[in-house]
DNA sequence: ACCCGGTACTCTGCAATGCGAGGTAGAGAC
DNA sequence: GTCTCTACCTCGCATTGCAGAGTACCGGGT
């Protein structure tokens, strides 16, 4: 894929997997097979683990293990209030940048 | 202002300075003062300037030098048609993006 | 003539991070 | 034993936003 998608994909990781444990656990193998599926999000595991462990180490992680039943152990992370904080920052800043995009793309008629 | 906008910001920068050409020339100091306007895309001199380069260099904008009534010489960029054809693909890119994360934000009930 | 603020463009160097490539390991199928 | 799928981790490179600093043109005030 193009070098331009990947810069603009930076900073949307963060975002992109804060967002897929709003509802609860979730572990990385299993992010990175969920986001698979939403074009454009599609990060491979060498973009989400670094991007797990930094939020772990943050605090806005916490991090359980538990066997899974198909393979080796699972590490599952949940967010922590800091953790859903930094997910509702983070969305309103995507929200401002995104209106402020479509005003620039829309008043030029696109 | 946070890291993490900084690098939301990456790639975008590209969009956001084709998107100010569309119905027809600008310049450098120009574009940075009209973005300065748009919450997230308040980018500096040192960020607009390479990039207009670069676009340049790779065949999407042509340029023009004008003198400027109240100070040096402008650089006009006007869109080649290699130029507008990467709006496009960008403005087209940009819209997945954003409607896969809004999925994904919007699932969160959030 | 001199200085200052606004306009306009350029360059260096640093910091942040996505991701390809490669590595380790458990579990079940054959 | 070997293969495939699951599951996690790490190194190193390439890209790029941006602070900081520099150059230069202009008009107005003094």
């Amino acid at each position: 894929m193009g070098p331009w998608e990947t810069q603009l994909r930076k900073g949307l990781v963060e975002l992109a997997v804060l967002a897929t444990m709003v509802d609860g656990e979730a572990y990385g193998y299993g992010i990175v097979e969920r986001l698979r599926g939403l074009e454009g999000l599609e990060f491979t595991e060498s973009t989400v683990y670094p991007v797990l462990a930094r939020l772990a180490r943050d605090g806005f992680l916490t991090i359980r293990a538990e066997r899974s039943p198909s393979g080796p152990m699972r590490r599952y992370y949940r967010l922590t209030p800091a953790g859903e904080r930094r997910l509702r920052e983070m969305s309103d800043g995507w929200r401002a940048v995104s209106a402020s995009l479509a005003t620039l793309l829309e008043g030029a008629r696109g």
